[in-house]
DNA sequence: ATGTATACAACTATAATACAAGTGTGGTTA
DNA sequence: TAACCACACTTGTATTATAGTTGTATACAT
């Protein structure tokens, strides 16, 4: 299977960059240094840093150099509100209802995401008011699992019972038109739309760990999303860290 | 009875494709790398290759290559960037065809938004392959648009054209049902669920510029939002309820 | 009708190269 | 000291060349 170049060198520069390799407001080398280092020439390089440009990763000045951007662009998002506080604040009831607690095999996607056969699911209800807002279902690997009960997660949310530390998130949007099954519990009509979330939550050393899926109903739910561009930021004048 | 030689390669292929052997988003080997494997001409290659397009499970563009098709665009979120670039970079042809320009009185909820009531909107819509991929409605204020041609919008993305630096956006996503007009252009039956966003773009004095509605097919596309860190909670954040 | 062989056109990614424009540094000059 | 300039180095942009790809057509064999 052929690969495009630049793609692959992409997937590496932005390893680098987000394992702090190259750390945040520091030079990288220069795109000649750069097309030396991986055999390619400049243009190839320029191509997989504008990829990783588009991601908002890292900026160039020209004259100057190319510079890991810094974290502005990752506070917004993490300052939204989770819609539990946003539940309690309305002076809602929010509660879960488990549905499920197995231990099972996984479905082949979620075991290739997970890397692993065996795993615990679980599903669960949410409601506010009695009214049923979303149903989730979250895998983790059966190793993790042992230790819970299903009294546990019925308890407490899923993050607080697991002993790995967590580090960060990659969540898909969706819409689709809501089945049968889940359209029985959610109360809503069969095929009206609703929300598809998926989300896959690492470890601190990058593995994955969770794998959750989320259904709201979309008459009652949104994402809001809050998108910084390019800020001014220059990294500071005379300073060329490139060691 | 004679068996069609490439019908059984197409079979050859499309459980390659489906069984993931080739990975979706990526590239085939070439024809001449298969007529070689199979020891079959080139020609009897493509005809295999193009029951599968037919079928919708791959796709070719000349000069790069086939790759296996039926991956929705994904649309990171946490920049501010046009999806077509992103889309020329998964191997398709974005093309955007204006369907209105005009200057006329804003609905009231844009005129708010936007503090004026004179606005010029831009309705158009994208494809991606000849096929239907976006319906996208763009308001700003009349000032600001009057410089603007509908040779412009249709030439270059709308945020090149503003004079006016963009700082940022806000960005509400929900799933709904498509409405007749809008299914029609987009290709798909009443009903089916579409992805609808509002984006409100601001400029660097913190005034609106732009008010834009999105409306995408739910089987075609799909957001990203990359969480750096963990938020202490399963449920996706930046979900909220509509009153 | 089906498949092979061949040729060529159009397009793509990459390489190699050149030059423009911006930046920091250090030396020179007034 | 302060202003200036030359220089090396950077990114931004354009051009040309080439190998490899799909798209298409034609002739021919089975």
């Amino acid at each position: 299977m052929r690969t495009i170049r630049y793609h692959g060198i992409a997937d590496e520069l932005r390893l680098r960059v987000s394992s702090g390799v190259y750390a945040a407001g520091r030079l990288l080398p220069s795109e000649s240094v750069m097309s030396v280092e991986f055999s390619v020439s400049r243009v190839t390089i320029r191509k997989a840093l504008e990829i990783l440009r588009d991601e908002g990763l890292v900026k160039a000045r020209q004259g100057f150099g190319w510079f890991v951007a810094g974290k502005p662009v990752q506070q917004p998002l993490g300052r939204l509100a989770t819609i539990e506080d946003q539940m309690r604040d309305s002076g809602m009831q929010p509660e879960r209802r488990i549905l499920e607690f197995v231990f099972e095999k996984a479905p082949r996607d979620v075991a290739t995401i997970l890397g692993t056969q065996q795993v615990l699911r679980v599903t669960r209800l949410n409601t506010a008011d009695n009214e049923p807002f979303a149903l989730v279902t979250v895998w983790c690997s059966a190793d993790l699992g042992q230790h819970l009960s299903r009294a546990d997660v019925e308890r407490s949310p899923f993050y607080e019972l697991l002993e790995v530390p967590l580090s960060g998130a990659s969540q898909t949007i969706g819409a689709d038109a809501a089945r049968a099954p889940e359209a029985e519990l959610l109360n809503i009509p069969i095929g009206s739309p609703v929300l598809r979330c998926e989300r896959i939550t690492s470890g601190t050393s990058g593995q994955v760990v969770l794998v959750s899926r989320h259904v709201f109903p979309a008459h009652r739910t949104e994402f809001v999303v809050e998108l910084p561009f390019a800020e001014p930021s220059i990294a500071p004048s005379g300073l060329r860290l490139v060691d």
